[in-house]
Parts: structure tokens; sequence; C-alpha cells
DNA sequence: TTGGTACACTCCACGGGTAG
DNA sequence: CTACCCGTGGAGTGTACCAA
């Protein structure tokens, strides 16, 4: 281990299920030939980039060589290993992350685990991220917000490398039409219909290839929405009663709310409000 | 690619009730 | 008074399938 220099941060995050997008871990590490990791599984989403060398990583009965300038996801739950090559040891960046919306950018970027490896024309670019995002670990001052920063730019550039790649972008204009115009109206009762109606589909053609993009239904990306917006109102004003935050995102009637939100979060508002009540 | 139909399923508004 | 739970029935939704 004496020629192996290796930086990692674990950042402390309380309210880590309630972000959109978290960064959980960083660094950068130059291998020994051979040198591996796991099998292991984690809990959070972790991109690897090598900027130098080569490697294998292993997933399921999948294998695959990684080569300079590639990297590879690894999803939550996914059982992996990954080897540094004997002759040309890999040199890699990682940056660890989750959040409501960690799961939405995976699939912009059309990664999963069956198709984990990270092909880019801009792989200056990703690494300078990557490194920025690993510099910044060591601020003493507002490092989160600066990490959280570049990663929004990393993944920006991953997904708008996949989204140009899609033959029938078309589709995506139908879904971002319909984000735009849910982010614009969560406040009101709107439902799938009214979007469909905006959007100018069929709601049955419309759900369908809803789904189809980003794997979930219309109406559950509505009510996660108008949750997280909740979510957000409760931490900006702790006075807020609940009757006031389920009519500001959209419900009329608080005992649905509240059967609504203790059905995604998993617990009850007044618990979120006070964890400790419950 | 888009629209329509059918049907099973889920959601939600409502009323009634309990607990603190 | 506030917060929550439960049961019910109508409305809304997802999905498969077919047609244009």
């Amino acid at each position: 281990m004496d020629n192996l220099l290796m930086e990692e941060l674990f950042l402390e995050i309380t309210n880590k299920y309630d972000s959109n997008l978290i960064v959980y871990q960083c660094g950068w590490e130059k291998c020994k030939p051979k040198h591996s990791y796991g099998p292991a599984v984690r809990d959070h989403y972790l991109i690897h980039f090598v900027t130098k060398g080569a490697g294998k990583f292993y997933i399921d009965n999948l294998t695959f060589d990684i080569k300079e300038n590639q990297g590879f996801l690894i999803c939550p739950g996914d059982i992996t290993y990954y080897e540094a090559d004997e002759k040309e040891p890999w040199e890699y960046i990682w940056v660890g992350f989750n959040g409501l919306k960690a799961n939405e950018y995976i699939r912009r970027m059309g990664l999963d685990n069956h198709n984990p490896i990270i092909k880019t024309k801009n792989s200056i670019i990703v690494s300078d991220y990557l490194n920025n995002i690993f510099k910044c670990s060591k601020f003493q001052h507002a490092r989160e917000v600066r990490m959280l920063g570049y990663l929004y730019l990393l993944l920006s550039i991953l997904i708008e490398e996949a989204e140009i790649k899609e033959v029938s972008n078309y589709k995506y204009e139908y879904i971002e039409k319909a984000i735009e115009y849910i982010e614009m109206n969560y406040s009101r009762s709107i439902s799938v219909q009214s979007i469909a109606d905006h959007v100018g589909l069929n709601r049955c053609y419309f759900s369908s290839i809803f789904k189809n993009s980003l794997n979930m239904s219309p109406e559950s990306f509505l009510i996660g929405y108008r949750i997280n917006k909740a979510c957000e109102l409760f931490k900006q004003n702790k006075n807020l009663r609940i009757g006031d935050v389920s009519r500001s995102v959209g419900y009329s009637d608080q005992l649905v709310f509240s059967k609504v939100f203790k059905k995604v979060k998993g617990y009850s508002p007044s618990e979120y409000i006070n964890p400790l009540k419950g």
C-alpha cells in the first residue's frame, strides 16, 4: 500500500432521502497490478471513470473490459467486483451519489446494471468535473454545494450525450413539456388527462410513452413531485401546518395528503416534521 | 406514430370514528 | 382542535390490444 495514493471522503448527510441529488463520497486511486475491490454491494450510485490504464468490471455473470477514458456505473444493491489490469493497472476517479432524482438521471444517461459502461466523447470534460468534485471535497466551506454543482455538470454532459443519441428524440420533447407543465401547475388540481391535453396527446398514449421514458407513470411522477415540494415547504418554514402545505402542493384534502405522504415516504407528515414524536 | 376501447386496478373525496 | 385511521363508491388511471 506504500505506493498507493488514495483519498476518500464520506459525507455525513442526515437528510439524504429528501434531496434530489447528494454526493455521498468521492475519491481518486492509482491501483497496483491486480488490485481489486469486492464483491460488494452499495446503497447508492457509484461512477468510476478510468483516467489511465485498464481493468475489468464484473456484475452478475457479465464481465466488462474497461479502458482509459471509459467509466462504469454501480447501482444500489448490485453485487459487483472490479480488478485492475496486471500490466497496465488503472487509475480512476469515483463519485458516489444518490437522491430522489438520481434514478431518473441514470436512466436518461442510458445506463443500468445490464448496460453499466460509460463511453464518452467528452472524456476530458468528464474527468475534469470529477477532479473538481474531488478537489472541492477538501474545502472547508460550502464544499457540499460545490461538489453538487460539479456533479450536476458531470451528469448533464453524460445525459446530453445519451439523449442526442436517441433516435426517437420527439418523445423526449413530449416528456419535457409534460414535466414543465407539472412543475408549473403541481399546486393546482391537475390530472393525467389535463397533462396529456396540454402536451397534445391521447391520454393512453401519453401514459405509455411517459412510462417507457421515465420508468414511472405520469401519476406517480406527479405524486412524487408534490410530496418532494411538501418536504421542501416543511423544511423552509417549520411553523407551517400540514393543511397549509397540503393545499400548497395541490391536495385540497389534508387527510388524502397525509395518506399519500405516508405511502410515498413511509411515515406521516407529522412524523416528518417532528421525528421524535414518531 | 397515434388514437380508441375494454377492463382491472387504484385513487380520492367523504363520512364516521379514535386519540392526544 | 389537530392528526390520523378505516370503509365505501364513484372517478380516474394503466395497460393490452387493435385499427387507421
